[in-house]
RNA sequence: GGUGGGUUCGUAUAACGGCUAGUACUCAGGAUUUUCAUUCCUGCAAUAGGAGUUCGAUUCUCCUACCCACUACCA
C-alpha cells in the first residue's frame, strides 16, 4: 500500500504539471532478488490505473533498448550496471570519494569495538584515517589491491563538520551536521553494481527527473543526495518525503502481518511470496481500484475541501504537495471499507450484474440476465462488495434450507402461522395481502415477519413485496408449505 | 546511544495569529420501514505538558514527554 500510495502521489505531480512518470526499477542489491516482483509492481500499477508515461514497452515489460516512447531505456538498474562505474571513479576523481579495502570482518570488529565502549562505529573523517582505504594507503598499494583483490568498495568521502541546508517540499528546510553522516558506499566490486544513492542520484540525473517524493524513511539520506549532486555538479530535483503508513492500533508502520491479524490487505494484489507465503490483495477482496485509489489518495493528503471522493482526474486536478501532511498516517479499515461502499453504489447497475452473474453461476444458479439486473439495483445500497450480492440476495434464486431458531421461535408462533396461511392464499399479489392484513387489523410485523420466514429463513432482509416479485406467488406458497412442514409450532 | 522528523476527538483531517475548534469514518440514541439494511436527525469525543512572544496562540519560539524513521557492501 505505502508503495503504490508514492506511486500515486509521484503520478499525480507528474500528471498535474504535464509531466512523464517513468517507471524504473531499483534492483541493485542481487541478494534481494525476488522472482516475479518486477511483474507484481507493474501489474499493480496497470490495475490502478497508474500508467507509466515511460518504461514499459508495447507488451506492457519492462523497455531494454531505447526508442521514441522509451529513450532512457534500459529501466532496470541492474541492466544499466556498466553506466555507473565511471561516476563512481569520477568522483574519486574528484576527491569525493575514495576506495576502501576493509573487510566485512574488519568493519564488524570495529562495530563490536565501539559497542563495547557504549559508542557506535561510523565510518567518517574521525575513523576513516586508521582504516584501510586510498586516503591512508600508498598510491602503489591501493593500485595492487585494486588489481588483486575484488571486494573493495567506493565510499563517498562525507565532509567534516559542514551543515547541509535542505529544502523539502513537505517538510521545509532542514539542516544537518555532516560529521554525524557515515562514508556509504556507493560501488561495489563484489557485485560491480552501485548501492541505492549513486544508482538513484545517476539515473535521476539522466532520465531528467524533475521531483524525487519518496517515504520519510529516506530523509536521513537526502544530505548525502544533495551532497552528490553537489559533487557531480549537477542541478538537483526536488526532493518531498512523504509521512509513514502506521498500522491501524498500537504504534508503527504498517506491516503485512497487521493486515493478517485484522483482516484487511497491505498488498494491491495478491501476492505468493517465494517462501509459499500468501498475502491477500485489495483486488481480491473485492475492492474496486479506483477506490483503492482514492482511498490511498486520502492517507496523508487532503484537498482542503470537504470533497472526499475523487476519480483520478479529480485527484490530478486537485492534489498539490502542500496539503501533504508531516505525521505519519494511520490506516482505517473502517473507512477503507466505506470507500468501496460509496464506489460500488455509483457503479450501474448494468455493470454490476456483468460482475454478479459468474458468482452466481457458480452458486449453481441460472438467472436470467434483466432478472439480475432488478435484483442488483433493489440491494447494492446495501451491498459494501460484490461478492456481498450472494449473501443479501440468495434467497430469490433459491429455497431456503434452514431456518434460523432465534427469528423462529420469535415468530413461528400458531396464531401467526395462521393468520399468514390465510393471507397468502386469499390473495394475489403482496400489495394486495398488505391490504387483506390492514383491513383485518392483524399485526403486520408479525404477519410479515411469519411469511419472511417461511421465504427466507429468517426474519432479516428484503421486503416481502420484493421477495415475492422475484420468487413468484406459486414459488411463495410452496415455500410456505416446506416452512410449515419442517418448523414445530 | 546518536542524528533527523513528528504530535488537533478512537481514526483521517479542517481552521489569514481572532466566531461556540468544523467535517468524514467508527460508536451510541432517535425517526422512517412489515424485519434487516438504506436514508434522515441527534449525540459522544481533541489542540500532549510547561514556559515565552502577543491585546489575543491549535497556529510563532524554547523546554519536557511521547511516537516514528535512520544509524548495512538493503532499498
Amino acid at each position: 500500500m505505502g508503495g503504490v500510495r508514492t506511486a500515486l502521489y509521484n503520478y499525480l505531480i507528474a500528471k498535474k504539471a504535464g509531466g512523464d512518470f517513468i517507471l524504473r526499477i531499483e534492483d541493485t542489491d542481487s541478494h534481494r532478488f525476488v522472482p516475479g516482483a518486477e511483474e507484481y509492481i507493474i501489474e499493480s500499477l496497470r490495475w490502478c490505473g497508474i500508467v507509466p508515461d515511460e518504461g514499459l514497452d508495447e507488451n506492457g515489460k519492462l523497455a531494454e533498448t531505447p526508442d521514441e516512447r522509451n529513450p532512457h531505456a534500459p529501466y532496470r538498474q541492474s541492466q544499466r550496471k556498466g553506466i555507473y562505474r565511471k561516476y563512481a571513479e569520477q568522483l574519486v576523481a574528484g576527491g569525493f570519494a575514495y576506495y576502501a579495502f576493509d573487510t566485512a570482518e574488519e568493519l564488524e570488529k570495529c562495530r563490536a569495538q565501539a559497542e563495547a565502549s557504549g559508542q557506535t562505529f561510523i565510518y567518517n573523517a574521525a575513523t576513516r584515517k586508521d582504516l584501510r582505504n586510498s586516503l591512508t594507503l600508498e598510491p602503489a598499494e591501493v593500485e595492487k589491491l585494486l588489481s588483486e583483490r575484488s571486494d573493495w568498495t567506493v565510499r563517498f568521502r562525507m565532509p567534516e563538520d559542514e551543515v547541509v541546508a535542505m529544502d523539502d517540499l513537505i517538510r521545509g528546510h532542514i539542516e544537518v551536521n555532516t560529521s554525524t553522516l557515515d562514508d556509504k558506499v556507493l560501488w561495489k566490486r563484489a557485485d560491480e553494481l552501485p548501492t541505492y544513492h549513486l544508482a538513484n542520484i545517476v539515473d535521476d540525473h539522466l532520465m531528467e527527473i524533475s521531483h524525487v517524493i519518496r517515504g520519510e524513511e529516506w530523509l536521513p539520506s537526502l544530505p548525502l543526495h544533495y551532497l552528490l549532486y553537489a559533487a557531480f555538479g549537477w542541478e538537483r530535483p526536488q526532493f518531498a518525503h512523504l509521512p509513514l503508513l502506521l498500522k491501524p492500533v498500537g504504534n508503527g508502520k504498517l506491516s503485512k502481518r497487521d493486515g493478517d491479524k485484522m483482516g484487511f490487505p497491505v498488498f494491491p494484489l495478491k501476492w505468493v511470496a517465494p517462501t509459499g507465503e500468501v498475502s491477500r490483495g485489495y483486488r481480491e477482496d473485492g475492492y474496486f481500484p479506483d477506490a483503492f485509489v482514492n482511498l490511498l489518495a486520502m492517507l496523508g493528503w487532503n484537498p482542503g475541501t470537504e470533497q472526499e471522493i475523487f476519480s483520478m482526474s479529480e485527484l490530478i486536478e486537485a492534489f498539490s504537495l502542500e496539503k501533504v501532511g508531516k505525521s505519519g498516517a494511520k490506516f482505517n479499515p473502517d473507512k477503507a471499507k466505506w470507500f468501496n461502499k460509496e464506489y460500488l453504489r455509483m457503479r450501474s447497475d448494468e455493470e454490476l450484474t456483468g460482475l454478479f452473474m459468474p458468482i452466481l453461476k457458480e452458486h449453481g444458479v441460472e438467472a436470467d440476465k434483466d432478472m439480475v439486473r432488478e435484483v442488483v439495483a433493489l440491494i447494492k445500497e446495501r451491498a459494501t462488495f460484490v461478492a456481498d450480492f450472494w449473501d443479501i440476495s440468495w434467497y430469490l434464486f433459491k429455497a431456503p434450507e434452514e431456518y434460523a431458531e432465534k427469528d423462529a421461535a420469535k415468530f413461528w408462533k400458531s396464531e401467526n402461522v395462521d393468520m399468514a396461511r390465510e393471507a397468502l392464499n386469499a390473495t394475489a399479489s403482496a400489495e394486495e395481502m398488505e391490504g387483506y392484513i390492514r383491513d383485518r387489523e392483524w399485526p403486520m410485523g408479525k404477519v410479515m415477519n411469519c411469511i419472511r420466514l417461511a421465504l427466507t429463513g429468517s426474519s432479516s432482509g428484503l421486503g416481502i413485496a420484493d421477495i415475492m416479485r422475484f420468487v413468484g406467488r406459486e414459488e411463495a406458497l410452496r415455500r410456505f408449505r416446506r416452512a410449515e412442514e419442517r418448523l414445530l409450532l
